[in-house]
DNA sequence: CTGAAAGCGCTTACAG
DNA sequence: CTGAAAGCGCTTACAG
């Protein structure tokens, strides 16, 4: 008792703080209202009388009380408002676009994201994931969208702790994950088969090792025509650094040795070199061979000739991806996992001609 | 009373829950020592017994904890491990090799970081700093880094409470927060210097309307050699989609008035633009004019020419700017301002030759 | 060497 | 309509 006396005090003397925000018991000081009023305020709350609503108001303007603590918030509703973005390489285009668009879509929902790369490696990949749980992000967004292995156990993990987990494009099969996705099977599938109407009979594909749907709806295409298909693959096709170098090494044999007048490559990252190694051959674009890539990446309307690309709906993606995980949030979800494909949209440009074109 | 029966009774029923992470308090249980204890050993703190160490450890294991709530932890040591990224737009290839670098140091370091564009707008760029202070971010790194008007008001916010606050890069003159910067004044009076020596005359520079550091480096060496300046200035450049267009009316013009036979642009970003603009309108390059950018973005190396450029040390500005943020953190830094300029290097390429070459 | 307790800034039944 | 109180998961003097 007497200890509390003295420490009242000690109270009566304290200085103002300067440094540190403005919390709610500023605020509740101030206007001469408990914190828990403030807090209803804060928050919305219709049953709080409208003159203490003023006058919360105004000691809010007074202390220069920004927002309430989203740390001491979320610890309370279990609630961060961040979302965790793991994605294989910001400086691939294609997860710059769409980081952006994430971004974008994520600031009008109120939420702030963390970027996170891979590089395509499981490890890091699983260390990414877990730092995401340390944060409490409220749902996890994986481009490309594939969750297996160690990642998938992680992902599992974090999802068990309440947060909800979106594959974000590509994404082969099954998923025990939701997934936003695009079909570029069917995109790849009908560039290819543009290509045919066109005159082209020897159509290469250049991508990854791992077969991607952008494969298989060429191979599909050329199948379903009765021709056979011509695979260049190359290892860690979105992160080498020598790519170019391996391009110039590879692409004259599997060209030449195989009379191909068409190719389609993975990415625009990778088919704007395979543009500028085929021009360094002395080829003709589209005159001798033509070129198309995935993701129109901003940088494919630059190039003479412009590249021609299947564009990915990023913006329609990401929204659909946070409203997928708002509603996971608020349970409104019955279904065990969504999957929700966008269709992707050819744009055909200047690198694509018909065949011997002159 | 009774009440408190009932509930205990209730309470022998529970079931293990099978949602949310394992706490401090779980561990603690296990390992039958108290969640003090655990934290402590958590924290590395040397006066735990090692065999009670051992016995958390084991315990650890068995509950499957991960690691201890940043969002706890950071509402007691306010330090959240969290670092906000402010970028003008991460699908600028300069801001997205940026955004790369940071987050690799950032991951290095134990921060994670939450990357926001705001266009180079000074309403969302307020506002995205605001937000950065609701999550009580560690520290802020803005680029480009000149910080004035409400953003620099708000910076200062965030800065009083607590938060170390980064201008990374472009950053002209005096600035009240650190700065870790790139000499690009000097670097672009190199550049100049260097068409000097190769010839050139007229030598134009086409940027945004505000005056770089760029532009002072590239006027000073003309200035020096007794020259006159050709600029070219393009509102948004940074931003606007029919920047093409807009080089296609301008370029033209400025070029044959004033019988230009090398430009710099303010950045790669534009300088491929001009790039593929000189050369639709016929000209050669470099035969009949060189271009230089800035940035040294990956495109630059894979146009044809490839784009001379001026290569940035990101990583060595990221790596240098969570160093200050660490020690600004830890009071290890008594000077009220640092100011670390690295330097550029420059990066001559096929797009850059002697003046009337052939 | 270890534990009980206070407190970081919120929200939300629970009383009134 | 409003407040007192508990509690979210941690850390850290303070005792012992």
């Amino acid at each position: 008792m007497p200890q509390e006396k003295v420490r009242s005090e000690a109270w009566d003397h304290k200085q103002p703080e300067p440094l540190g925000r403005a919390t709610i018991h500023t605020v509740a000081e101030v206007a001469g209202v408990s914190s828990a009023t403030v807090s209803r305020v804060l928050n919305q709350s219709p049953l709080v009388a409208s003159h203490t609503r003023e006058r919360v108001y105004r000691a809010i303007e007074e202390t220069g009380f920004r927002s309430p603590s989203r740390l001491a918030r979320a610890l309370r509703t279990n609630r961060t408002g961040i979302l965790g973005l793991l994605v294989e390489n910001i400086m691939n285009p294609y997860y710059a676009v769409l980081a952006r668009a994430v971004d974008d879509v994520a600031k009008e929902e109120g939420f702030v994201v963390i970027v996170s790369n891979d590089d395509g490696c499981e490890k890091v990949g699983v260390e990414r994931l877990y730092t995401f749980g340390s944060v409490n992000v409220d749902g996890v967004l994986v481009a490309p969208g594939a969750l297996e292995g160690k990642r998938r156990d992680a992902a599992r993990e974090i999802k068990a702790q309440g947060a909800a987990v979106i594959g974000l494009g590509d994404c082969l099969g099954e998923s025990e994950f939701d997934v936003i996705g695009v079909d570029l099977q069917e995109a790849a599938y009908k560039v290819c088969n543009h290509l045919l109407s066109l005159g082209h009979r020897h159509i290469g594909f250049v991508g990854p090792i791992i077969k991607t749907d952008r494969c298989l709806g060429y191979e599909q295409a050329l199948r379903d025509s009765g021709l056979s298909s011509h695979l260049l693959t190359m290892p860690y096709v979105g992160t080498r650094e020598d790519l170019v170098e391996a391009l110039r090494e590879e692409l004259p044999s599997f060209i030449e040795a195989r009379g191909i007048t068409a190719i389609i490559g993975h990415s625009d990252f990778i088919a704007l070199k395979i543009l500028r190694v085929v021009r360094e051959m002395g080829l003709r674009v589209p005159e001798d061979i033509s070129i198309v890539g995935f993701d129109n990446i901003p940088e494919s309307t630059m190039t003479v000739p412009p590249l021609a690309s299947v564009a990915i709906p990023h913006r329609e993606m990401a929204a659909a991806a946070i409203v997928t995980i708002q509603k996971r949030l608020a349970n409104e979800i019955s279904s065990p996992v969504v999957c929700q494909i966008h269709q992707a949209k050819l744009c055909m440009r200047g690198s694509v001609g018909s065949k011997n074109c002159s």
